[in-house]
DNA sequence: ACATAAACATACTAACTGGTATTTTTTTTA
DNA sequence: TAAAAAAAATACCAGTTAGTATGTTTATGT
């Protein structure tokens, strides 16, 4: 029990020296040695724990990529409260709450679907897992909403849900060949108008 | 003189094959190997012609993959005609003239800003400067429609630019996580929603 | 036609890649 | 406490990487 223990700490150590070095470096570019420089210990470990790095990619997809994308942009649409002040407010604030840091290394998972999404179909199943939670969770803030009478009735909620992910990510990527935050306000000022249209 | 031309059109072979193979399998993990392969050449002659990779991605950047996003989305918007139509004829047509291959693909731009905009100071400047020209001739549009009254004179020119570029890259990358147009449609109409708002 | 230089080829290096085989160490169980 | 099994370490492999050193071939200018 004590072994079972051990051994998913270390799952996690390496999970998340991973995630940080993918997210850093890119990742074909991350190496299994690299990874496992970090976590101080060996290659025999690594290799007794996933089968290739293909699993540990899945993992860190499944596991860190996909927590962040829900704590950041699908829980917080779920909470109660005005739909379309919701929308607004997740969009807005969490491209404002960013570390610099963050605004420079662009979006894990859309780093990922541009630089592997076209590789392996695992990936792609696995990104695009997290894309269709993200997706669901839009239209129904937004069904919500045209119910309250807070966002208008004759909008698709697929479409703009579509619409506002593609233009997050499309951002987080552009920014990160700027060094100032004027590409992030002019999108916000741009969505802002895209939401104030569908504001009932 | 002969020589002079024999040299340009290596040159023009490797680049060549060089952005069809960074465009299929990503920049990192095409070698000079695999392109000179292609091009029937050895790495003698490449390196001949060029000093580094990092000088083949710049030339590949600012040669092949800017005029991709030149032809196919800023000239188009310099055409004379109702600025509002062409906006919405450039964004809509362009999406639904790409190949099976270039959707699956994505966008070779976004592909390069997510895989190597954080990496090299250069490729971040190169890929920025297409982005700037896409920008601008966006914005010169939009001032155009406001001008003839076809665009309403409210909006903000910048916004807008950035909001269309942001969404559109970003359904780029999302494509290719799908194997069937449905985002494409929903983007399509996501997109003719935020246009119909800026008509006059 | 001959020296010069450009274009290209061949052979190589040292570092790194994902992965394997084998051994040692630690924990569990009977 | 001894055998079994899990965790981790060590050493290795064959293939690939960007880049170099040194050639040979082809064009050019005199």
């Amino acid at each position: 029990m004590q072994q079972e223990l051990k051994s998913e700490i270390t799952k996690q150590l390496i999970i998340n020296k991973a995630f940080s070095l993918f997210y850093e470096h890119g990742f074909k570019t991350t190496s299994i040695d690299k990874i496992m420089k970090e976590t101080t210990l060996s290659k025999g470990a690594f290799y007794h724990h996933y089968k290739s790095k293909k699993e540990l990619g899945l993992e860190v997809i499944s596991l860190k990529v996909e927590k962040r994308v829900v704590n950041g942009m699908i829980l917080p649409l779920k909470e109660s409260g005005n739909a379309y002040q919701i929308l607004q407010e997740v969009f807005v604030n969490r491209l404002k709450d960013f570390s610099i840091y963050d605004k420079q290394h662009g979006c894990p998972m859309n780093n990922l679907i541009n630089e592997i999404g076209n590789n392996e179909v695992a990936y792609q199943k696995a990104l695009k897992n997290i894309i269709e939670q993200w997706k669901t969770a839009l239209v129904q803030l937004i069904e919500r909403g045209k119910v309250e009478n807070s966002i208008k009735k004759d909008i698709s909620s697929k479409a703009t849900a579509m619409y506002l992910i593609s233009s997050f990510e499309g951002i987080r990527g552009i920014r990160k060949l700027y060094d100032t935050d004027v590409v992030i306000e002019e999108y916000i000022s741009g969505l802002s108008f895209y939401l104030q249209q569908m504001k009932v």
